[in-house]
RNA sequence: GGGCGCGUAGCUCAAUUGGCAGAGCAGCGGCCUUUUAAGCCGCGGGUUUAGGGUUCGAUUCCCUACGCGCUCACCA
């Protein structure tokens, strides 16, 4: 069948064409499919016809560097994304992982074959092409490729979303990322960024001495956070296992074996709430350094964010949300005490039981859940009233030890651990201690915890007997630090969504 | 899980008080040899997320389901 006697408006009532409901464009790219097979040309071609010269911004830069001679041909690939038909000749653009780069098609050059057969009756927008030709400027000023000779190397048989808008859709955005990132450049640039991100922390560890590792994922016992796990099963062990919500107790133990400074970047996963900053997997970077404690890490942290800026071509000066967020240390340093004090008045050192604690917030209007332990009325407090403005980068420190069972307490003040959390634009980035390394201390806290999980009626969580045991073979004194790779990309990148810096984020079964 | 909002053509969006479901892009046919959101002429394309209800009549009002968003809760 010939194209010319296709009749789309015919034949399209919605049919059944293997098992896909087709719309009217799609039946077409499908009927000049058929017809380019029919006539011995393969649509998807297993070698290019040429050997491919240079990538499109390789081509504008190497034709603007006057570095092509004067009848030099370039051979370059992409995805046909406009065209502009008048008549007897056409420009389009083509777009390859560097660049967009214009092309010139005129009938008198590439032959009536190529252009009225090939290029105007076969090719749509959104088919991979090849093009041969000479580079020049236009009348308008822009760099182009003359086609002396074109092909096609790979049809697209779904229609793109508008040229010009580009794809809104939020859900079709995420459950059909491929089609995001083909049709809207600025998403496809979130996800440089955020691996320029993560190289840039590689080679600052990496030039800091600090070993990468990779620990379990799939865990007997989770721990190191106190997020709900997932939970799975081997079959031949007939063994429960849990996906890991944290690697911190695993890189202890690294610490114990003699290593001094071992970092992971991997994925945790955490069977929570999903929202605009939570994914039930995500990715985490946690280190830990031996010999120093939690004020070292701070200078760490600043020095590592300083890299990421450089590294993304930033000064220290970024803007997040319509913020102007300055990174340029030392960064703002307050006890949570303070914090909360300063926002709300309450000291709550002052109130040492949580009824005391509690009655206090009632008085400022605050309404603590019932039942609340000292430990979550401080952080609900610092939650509401604190953390919302902590917009320029803040380390709070000395966090209460109830909520805090694997950091070691302040020698004046066992009511408060060596730990800090990070904040940059109103978001919670990251989280440190000076490390608990008393093994005698360490296995008290579980208990505690365990206790107090048992009594809030959730399951009981055994303790790690092994995480304990490797503690009584001695781990030096030891800052460490944990950080979420989506959060820094959201930051760098001035996202305010989770899910706008993972490339596919979870979403309900459509 | 609770509350609020949204779901219209392949894409981006309209549709007045409940009264013929539209536009631009994309597609198809035609004209057009320096355009660039090309232009001009013509044509086709809809189970208005799904199911039910009210009504002479439902994209519009009501109920249910599904999905998404915001928010609250949860997340030491």
């Amino acid at each position: 069948m010939r194209i010319g006697d296709y009749n789309p408006q015919s034949s399209i009532k919605r049919g059944p064409v293997d098992d896909i409901d087709l719309n009217e464009q799609q039946l077409v790219r499908r009927q000049k499919l058929a017809e380019l097979q029919a006539s011995g040309n393969d649509p998807y071609v297993r070698r290019l016809p040429w050997e491919r010269t240079h990538t499109a911004a390789a081509a504008i830069a190497a034709y603007t560097d006057g570095k092509l001679a004067a009848d030099q041909q370039v051979a370059l690939v992409g995805r046909l994304m406009t065209v502009r038909i008048m008549g007897k000749a056409s420009f389009a653009h083509i777009e390859d992982g560097s660049a967009r780069i214009q092309i010139y098609v005129k009938r008198d050059v590439v032959g009536e074959a190529l252009y009225d057969e090939l290029f105007k009756k076969m090719i749509d927008l959104g088919d991979f092409v090849m093009v041969r030709g000479t580079m020049f400027t236009t009348r308008t000023g822009e760099v182009s490729c003359e086609v002396r000779e074109l092909a096609l190397i790979s049809k697209t048989l779904n229609p793109l979303p508008d040229k010009w808008h580009g794809l809104r859709d939020i859900e079709t955005r995420y459950r059909q990322r491929y089609v995001d990132l083909l049709a809207n450049p600025d998403v496809r640039q979130i996800f440089i960024t955020r691996a320029r991100i993560v190289t840039a922390i590689r080679r600052y560890l990496d030039d800091n001495g600090f070993l990468e590792v990779e620990t379990p994922v799939l865990q007997p016992i989770y721990g190191g956070a106190a997020a709900r796990p997932f939970v799975t099963h081997h079959n031949q062990l007939d063994q429960d296992l849990f996906l890991r919500i944290s690697f911190e107790l695993y890189l202890k133990r690294l610490l114990v074996g003699g290593y001094e400074r071992v970092y992971e970047i991997g994925r945790d996963f955490r069977n929570e709430g999903i929202s605009f900053k939570h994914n039930p997997e995500f990715t985490q970077l946690e280190w830990y350094e031996a010999y120093t404690d939690y004020n070292g890490v701070m200078r760490r942290v600043e020095e590592l964010l300083a890299a990421v800026a450089q590294e993304l071509g930033r000064g220290t000066t970024i803007t997040y949300n319509g913020n102007a967020i300055d990174l340029a240390p030392p960064w703002r340093r307050i006890t949570m005490r303070d914090a909360i004090r300063e926002a709300t008045g309450i000291d709550y050192q002052a109130h040492p039981d949580a009824a005391s604690l509690a009655e206090a917030m009632r008085a400022i209007g605050h309404h603590p859940e019932p039942g609340s332990s000292r430990g979550k009325l401080i952080d609900s407090l610092f939650g509401t009233h604190v953390e919302p403005k902590l917009i320029q980068p803040t380390f709070i420190t000395d966090y209460p030890v109830e909520i805090s069972p694997l950091a070691k307490k302040k020698a004046d003040d066992p009511t408060t651990v060596e730990r800090f959390e990070y904040f940059i634009g109103g978001l919670e980035m990251g989280n440190a201690f000076t490390e608990l390394n008393d093994p005698i201390d360490q296995r008290a806290r579980f208990v505690e915890l365990r206790d107090a999980v048992a009594g809030a009626d959730e399951n009981v969580h055994p303790l790690d007997e092994d995480f304990l045991n490797s503690l009584s073979f001695g781990m030096p004194p030891t800052g460490g630090f944990g950080t979420g790779i989506d959060r820094l990309t959201m930051l760098f990148a001035d996202q305010q969504s989770i899910r706008e810096v993972i490339l596919f984020p979870h979403l309900r079964t459509a």
